[in-house]
DNA sequence: TTGATATATCGGTATTTGTCGATATGTTTG
DNA sequence: CAAACATATCGACAAATACCGATATATCAA
């Protein structure tokens, strides 16, 4: 991982309510509601769901979560109007590992 | 290590300089000139050298070494007029950690 | 004690970020 | 197709950050 992608992951990462975002989707099941539309949670959590529990404005929280899923931190998968965000774990081993 | 003290962190670790010179203290003795005060670099690196090769204002240099010290980053070592700062290896490793 | 040197702190300004409401886009349903 | 819904994008503005030069503080040397 360059220099570049550790700057712009650790900017994303100095924010309470994404880190918060991050540290829900460690265990979905554990934080939000079950899914119905797409049962369980192998590929993540909506944007509703993330939003209502943050308390942010809706515009708020779908950019940080797009920007996350750019910056490769969460995975996303659409499934119809919905969007599901997932982490992505190979970033954060590969952004840990940096460090050390 | 709790929330705050990861994106007080974090926000450090997100800007060039900042990174580049946390980069420079991981191999001291291949990035900079021998120091003659304090032999060898058990304690660091003092300011001037760092500034020099950063390139910015003494100022800014001197407040970047100060915060990241404050936050465990570095540890700060003085000796008479000097300031010697190195890694602080474990607050890395707890870094890293909470995000796997 | 005085001057020189190393570092720290202060005050200012340009840039970036956080966050919103409004609006656009895309998908499903009737 | 039209309405409803989920999400994305845009434009704005307040707050925070990146830096600088000037100055203060502390130590060493003469």
């Amino acid at each position: 991982m360059d220099k570049q992608r550790i700057i712009e992951i650790s900017r994303l990462l100095a924010n309470p309510t994404r880190l918060q975002i991050l540290e829900w989707l460690k265990a979905p099941e554990k934080n939000f509601p079950p899914q119905e539309v797409v049962k369980g949670f192998e590929d993540g959590v909506c944007v509703t769901y993330i939003q209502r529990k943050a308390g942010l404005s809706q515009s708020t929280i779908s950019t940080y979560l797009s920007n996350m899923s750019k910056c490769g931190l969460l995975i996303l998968t659409r499934h119809g109007k919905w969007s599901y965000f997932k982490r992505n774990e190979e970033t954060f081993k590969a952004y840990s590992a940096f460090f050390l």
